[in-house]
DNA sequence: GTGGTCTAGACCACG
DNA sequence: GTGGTCTAGACCACT
């Protein structure tokens, strides 16, 4: 179910916690079901517990996942808890680093749009 | 000229080098032209000499200026030293991670691309 | 495994990245191989650890290694990311440099092949 | 008479200091020859009048030229007033700096050879 | 004045 | 522990 790829400029254990919030954005994980444990986790994806741990505690904070104490994490349901506006300002940040970098690359505006489009279409296909 | 804002998710050494890249695409500097010394760019945008000094390695490496000891920095003309293909492979990562992140803060497919489309609009006016 | 001559013309920097290049073209470094770290290395050499960044740097950008934030440097295999007409060119700049000021302190063209070649042989003795 | 390379990596006064000590040692220029005035043999090159001072300055240190206050700038007819071995010294230094970088180019020792041989044939060439 | 290299030491993010 | 960025300040060579 978790495809991690070592040579993505973004951190693993950010491309961890993003599968799970699209699984739950998706419905594809509901509240109340259990993920993982961290050891599992680890040895499926061939990353580092510490790592998994990490991605974890992301999920934990931005309240998608709950835990408890020898029992494991478990979806809370909710897709994150924070406010929409501090979401659109880290949505606008990472944009703003997106087209800084296309740029730099020595495209334009059209050519970042059209980009981005086939990575969403890209995005859907893997997940289903 | 420049401006950098140093609470961009984007080092600051980029944000030059990107500026510069840019003023390149658009037309704004043209062959030979002179960059802004080490010094004097550093004393305009009140950052260290050595963070001006990587943004102009990064220019040179990638073929989009070059530089004469003793006399400056000059455009070469060139928008960047890579190959197309290469180019179109960073972008995609680029927008992979854009596409990644963007998920994980509940965002959807539309909702992505009208981001970067406000991001590529602000920028075309910072830019003028 | 590191020798660096303080006294060399060669910048530091560019001495440790040509060390690596050769022991990647000699075989002695393969595919996936890890490099000391940069503190490790600086520690070794007693050069600055930001000496050792530059280094790497110039391996990055040359596509001899890539690097993963919090695991270390790594060989990809290749020797340099140039095409050949490229490398030939700057092999030839390199050499006009070399005819120049071998000229410039009186000799003439067999005496210059005779001291290329005692490097050349002086340099294989240190590497092995 | 003087060809000079902007993009030569030797400095533009090496080149000048180069061309006049090759035209002695070929006999083109001879003991009592007059050389043009700095003013005047930086029009002709385009290069900056101080750049010139240097050259000359570097070809008087060595005992190439003397000068006569007000009259100008006069071949001794030597080709240099180093003794041999720290003529031999330099010239070792300056072919180790070109192994260097050449096998940083990922060529090897009888590339570099045949390089610097083709080097040699080229400046033969253009001094005829 | 220009760029080029190096040291020293700080703070941050990732595994 | 790893790499990534930045500041501060030094010394050198070239125009």
């Amino acid at each position: 179910m978790f495809r991690i790829n070592p040579q993505s400029p973004d951190p693993i254990f950010q491309q961890l916690a993003s599968q799970v919030m699209e699984a739950v954005a998706r419905g594809q994980l509901k509240e109340g079901d259990k993920l993982p444990s961290v050891r599992e986790l680890a040895r499926e994806t061939t990353v580092n517990p510490n790592t998994v741990v990490k991605a974890y505690d992301t999920l934990e904070r931005d309240g998608v996942i709950y835990r408890r104490r020898g029992a494991g994490c478990f979806i809370t349901g909710k897709t994150t808890n924070l406010a929409l506006p501090e979401r659109r300002k880290r949505l606008a940040k990472l944009m703003e680093k997106a087209v800084n970098d296309g740029i730099y690359l020595g495209f334009d505006g059209p050519a970042l749009l059209a980009a981005l489009e086939e990575q969403i279409k890209k995005n859907r296909k893997q997940s289903s």
